[in-house]
DNA sequence: TTGATTGCAAAGCCTTTGCAGTTCT
DNA sequence: AGAACTGCAAAGGCTTTGCAATCAA
């Protein structure tokens, strides 16, 4: 799930940049890789299981200092609040299902027209990473409508 | 710019299903058609440039009756607030600036691929409407990187 | 040491809610 | 008349900010 490049690396890569290295950083890196797709409350739930007394305030500040520094990334997944994955995981297409809310990923390969199409007739270029798709997943259409 | 069939019929529509026909809400549907990608608080200053004294409540709950009778749609478009449309303007997929934040639209042809390919792969039925792009317009990216 | 970083508390958006008064039908 | 609707004010989520204390380097 780690790759260990980054791993082995995301100190260094912050210090030579110029940031500091603290435990509360650490352990919001440690959330976002552990968690998959999580919003800044699920980071911060999370980082309180192991350390108390971390900051609310912190994480967000940490959650936009290690987007700038390319560590994470985050995607908006409807109303709610966004949600971060670490920056070195493959881009995806997100699946957001309107009735459970659960979230899915396919590979961005599918995107391609739509990529080659918007960029064609409207000189856009596509942030892959961030397309979202609504809709509704096979469970819940089995289950109602 | 406005369907005349729902124009002309809205009204009705309302009133079929048991809701009441208020000058406030005539003023929330003219404003989501005028402003085409409106968030509340744009549709908010619309209807105060028309009529005093509307309150934001009033078109936040109007805007939420608006959408379960299908006479609006929103989508979510980044961090901010959402933004409605008529419900009856054909379905497009949303491209959003990141740097100018200037809202395009494209149609949803463009993405039978994409949405075919997530059938297949996932099962899911993707709401082509709501699907949304972040990247950058032509304009922002020959003058800046 | 010293500038970056944190915690805390307050404030800021955006949105929802309860309620009493008003209005549509 | 009676239910639907509105305005108002308060509260609720999520996020940002200012500042003094703390900590990494």
């Amino acid at each position: 799930m780690v790759n260990s490049v980054v791993d082995r690396d995301w100190k260094q890569h912050l210090r030579s940049q110029g940031y500091r290295l603290t435990p509360q950083r650490q352990l919001v890196i440690e959330a976002v890789e552990e968690l998959g797709h999580a919003t800044p409350d699920d980071v911060l739930r999370h980082v309180r299981q192991r350390a108390h007394g971390v900051n609310a305030s912190t994480v967000y500040r940490t959650l936009d200092l290690l987007e700038r520094t390319g560590l994470v990334t985050h995607a908006h997944l409807g109303h709610g609040a966004p949600t971060y994955h670490p920056g070195w995981s493959p881009p995806h297409v997100h699946l957001v299902c309107r009735h459970c809310g659960r979230i899915d990923e396919v590979s961005p390969e599918l995107a391609t027209d739509l990529v080659d199409g918007i960029r064609r007739q409207k000189d856009f270029e596509t942030d892959v990473g961030h397309l979202t798709a609504f809709g509704w997943c096979s469970a819940c259409r089995t289950v109602e409508r």
